[in-house]
DNA sequence: AGTTTTACCTGCATCAGTGCAGATAAATAC
DNA sequence: GTATTTATCTGCACTGATGCAGGTAAAACT
């Protein structure tokens, strides 16, 4: 068996499946990339103004507002007025609909699964690396964000 | 500092995180997310058919050629004919063109700091959660796959 | 050998997401 | 209080990925 053990190659893959089910599932649950990219990105701030999903997007202030329209139309967000600055909009994330839950249940099932199989100490090990990488993977993101507006 | 402890939503942060990070890095590689998921599971697999690939992505076969010709002009992969069945197109992945590599340079280097920081043991528990992690989302995603054919 | 099926490719039409330019409304500066 | 800037929205046009139908070539079946 798994003659492979390269961490290199464990990674890669690891990461791979990983994409691909986070893709795959976004389709089953009929987002196309961008508005599942932009969900993400609302997920990780909590709330994000229109501009701000522009600018971290990288589409037009146009094109957000076309794009927030669809992901509130699917139940994922809500427009709230800012009270502080009028003009503004905060996109605020809802509780995921049903056909998001579903197509991700599978997977947190099975994760839940794998994670469960550890002892406390070392599930306390992988918590800290997500914690972790997840930085990583934001800093990361700001230094392409960085480029491309340079 | 963070009061945040809660292991669900510690691994939220990390996949929104790495699921933001894929989508831009694929962005600033010139990838379309299609054929960014295609790559992936092209990574994943070492080599598939034309068919095969439409299958995966849920394309035409028609729209998979289409797909095949970008990824192909963007010198990330080729076509070899099978020989054991002249009808068949192997779509092999070479090697990372260079404009892929620095799109994803930075969150290789804190990844590898990241995982640099744990001690042995720590990296083993970390590589095997990766290895089946990995295993976990493929299972998943057939899954998805199965759901989508019936 | 002839027929059917399989695998991929091509032409054409479509459509969804996007950019762009201009509009509106609110905040800020003068 | 008027002018300027900022934040979002709307109308219109475009483009690129996709589906569909048909085409070619090879394999499998009879």
């Amino acid at each position: 068996m798994s003659t492979d053990v390269d961490p290199s190659v464990v990674f890669r893959r690891y990461l791979s499946a990983m994409v691909i089910h986070s893709l795959a599932s976004a389709e089953a649950a009929g987002l196309n990339p961008t508005d599942y990219f932009a969900l993400n990105l609302l997920d990780l701030a909590g709330s994000l103004t229109s501009g701000e999903l522009a600018r971290r997007t990288g589409l037009t202030t146009g094109a957000t507002t076309r794009l927030i329209d669809r992901l509130e139309k699917g139940g994922h967000v809500r427009r709230v007025l800012d009270p502080a600055d009028r003009r503004k909009v905060i996109v605020e994330m809802v509780a995921a609909p049903d056909h998001v839950d579903r197509a991700v249940a599978g997977a947190r099932r099975r994760l839940g699964a794998v994670i469960g199989g550890y002892d406390r100490e070392e599930q306390a090990t992988l918590f800290d690396y997500f914690t972790k990488a997840a930085v990583a993977y934001q800093e990361s993101t700001d230094e392409l964000l960085a480029q491309r507006e340079a």
